[in-house]
DNA sequence: ATTTTATGACTACGGATGTAGAATATAGGT
DNA sequence: ACCTATATTCTACATCCGTAGTCATAAAAT
């Protein structure tokens, strides 16, 4: 539980994304070809990778001439607190007023609803 | 349905808020108290209403020499879209997913999942 | 050895946001 | 009519983020 609440931009957590899923350290050559639907220039890239390791979300290692980079948080990590970040400045830390929230309207498709309700008929408390 | 995705920041969300709260049109000084604990300067509570007003978040008019603030932005839509963004941006759009991650770990207590299930199982589809 | 190519470093720039000081307007009291 | 308290506008500035150009360096190709 080392995770201070770092700022992960939209762009950047495109990247962040790119390195969860490889689930090894990978180059920036590697993270270039995952992303080229972006359309980012190289050097764009470039300074996402190193902002994202001044902020402590990326480590980043030399392995010959080429850096390798892997993730500091997880995407669970991540995922877990911005969930929580958005349900506390939301709904005032109200699980219930999110979830509620959540029925609301069109948010979800009788599918989702069908799911949601099998996942949480099955949780023993 | 007329919501286009504009971008409120945390502090602004503070006033949007108070609005919300308020349900009617309320001047600056009682916006002021209503955020007194948040040390704000007269003329950073002015900024952000006029930055506010310039994003289309809120209405304002003057009554005799006072303006008075109104959302335009319900919370019940302001809270929707970002719960969906989050959804997308963080799960790829899974819903199922998000239930998921939401039961991981410490991120819901005993108390949460009892309430969880309530409203699920009455749920009807 | 010289040229091309890949990679990384440094610099820049505009817009958004958080924050506020200075200047101005306006109303109310005296 | 003049002073004072309060409200509003204007301007400013730092930081973050998205984006990218330019320069340097090193390796590979010719």
């Amino acid at each position: 539980m080392t995770y201070k609440n770092i700022n992960i931009g939209e762009s950047e957590l495109e990247i962040m994304k790119v390195l969860w899923k490889a689930g090894e350290p990978v180059n920036t050559q590697y993270i270039s070809e995952a992303v080229e639907d972006k359309g980012w220039k190289r050097t764009t890239i470039s300074t996402f990778l190193v902002r994202l390791v001044e902020k402590g979300a990326l480590s980043v290692e030399k392995r010959g001439k080429l850096y390798y980079y892997s993730p500091l948080i997880s995407q669970k990590e991540y995922r877990k607190s911005q969930t929580k970040n958005l349900i506390m400045s939301l709904y005032n830390g109200s699980i219930k007023d999110f979830a509620v929230s959540l029925f609301d309207e069109q948010t979800l498709s009788d599918n989702d609803i069908k799911e949601l309700k099998a996942i949480f008929e099955d949780k023993e408390v």
